[in-house]
DNA sequence: CCAAAAGTGTTGAAATTACACCCATGT
DNA sequence: ACATGGGTGTAATTTCAACACTTTTGG
């Protein structure tokens, strides 16, 4: 006796596209941006997506969101993790594509800005993102949230600015991915007792008469963090 | 001028076979429990295997994981979580393929039995799996840290347990996720300030001769849900 | 009457929030 | 000398963790 299953089993299988979608956020002036690609090329030339490519047999879904996003970026070893999967049989019209999305966070000032340019690549306000293709804004708006939960519990904020910053600065990144104000004197009391944080010896005066201390992450600490970032 | 990302655009895609694979939990006696399946037709007879299914073209992932716990629990309308994509392009021996994993919570009592075993699922204690074939060990390991976490913002217990059931079914149930006692004090008055349980006139008197309180689940509160749930 | 599980309160420690003033310096 | 952003401390409140005894009842 077989029951449904085997047979199923046995049955041939349907193969499919697998795509990958890179949301990748950036931190400028204040502002958390995201890296919009428009198309300049059919099909939907003109429109707005995100950064994404086919899977190819030979690489893993991971190596195909990195292969982008050093092509457009110049960087390699980028924070990137997996959100989800975008999976709706209809989701894209042309034919049956799965999108595995990923998150990336980088740090504007190291990118490649003429190469980021010349693939028609844009930063955008996240507050002000344009219409993207088919799911495309759905993603977005997943990964901000994602953004949010890991905040909570790891300091992201490392990965998003330049290696050496401001605690104004990180307090602005953090005001911005939460999109509410947050006290400076208990951020900076928050983020001291982790002590992930060295002060070096140099200020930055870019934004103030004073100037403002420079602080490299303390990578040594990184991998004994479990606690929670609640800010 | 074209550039790479423009040819690349252009040229031919692979597919590939997406499958998906359900990390079962359910909740029995105090113990958490994962269905394993032990394959009784080739390939691999006899390994034992997560529950899961190729994905077909006219369905979404989520469908092809419905429709396996369903065929083999009998069980509709479980939830049913996406946990992350297994891609390695080497994961799979015979084929590329991807899985997504998917994890759900079941109450072990409301399945049909019967169904379960003609498929030769079987329920594993968490703390002694057998292996698995490919990474479908990973695959549970990853899951229950997820599920933990889940379960630190968000009462998860309700899923795992019957329509009824007692406070200290509950602990045990957090006991057994967390692999640690729980002080029951601190547990029941941690518990009652979500104000999510409504106490029933019934006892269950089957562990205790005092007999405990059964409790259901207010789920008109389930929405307003955002506090910390930390046990 | 007793064994076994159910149920209940308090206290000290720790973390979180709210809040206002002085400092350094380039102009 | 003053405007501007950088930097600091304290008190009230809330949350967390530790801890032990009484209640109920079937056998």
């Amino acid at each position: 006796m077989t029951t449904d299953w085997e047979k199923d089993w046995y049955k041939e299988h349907d193969k499919m596209y697998v795509a990958t979608d890179c949301i990748i956020f950036g931190f400028d002036k204040g502002i958390l941006k995201l890296l919009v690609f428009k198309r300049r090329v059919a099909p939907q030339k003109g429109a707005y997506s995100l950064i994404g490519s086919f899977v190819q047999l030979k690489e893993s879904v991971t190596e195909a969101a990195k292969r982008v996003l050093t092509e457009i970026t110049g960087l390699e070893n980028v924070f990137m993790e997996e959100l989800r999967t975008y999976n709706l049989a209809e989701r894209d019209p042309g034919y049956r594509c799965i999108s595995v999305a990923q998150y990336a966070l980088i740090s504007i000032d190291a990118q490649d800005k003429e190469l980021v340019e010349s693939h028609g690549a844009e930063w955008h306000d996240i507050r002000q993102l344009p219409a993207l293709v088919l799911d495309h804004n759905d993603m977005v708006n997943d990964a901000l949230k994602r953004l949010r939960e890991k905040a909570s519990y790891q300091p992201v904020g490392f990965e998003l600015l330049p290696d050496k910053f401001t605690i104004p600065q990180l307090q602005q990144l953090y005001e911005a991915i939460y999109q509410k104000e947050i006290d400076p004197r208990n951020f900076r009391k928050k983020i001291m007792s982790f002590d992930i944080l060295t002060r070096l010896d140099e200020k930055d005066k870019s934004t103030s008469k004073r100037g403002a201390y420079l602080y490299s992450f303390n990578s040594r600490q990184k991998l004994n963090f479990n606690t929670k970032f609640n800010i």
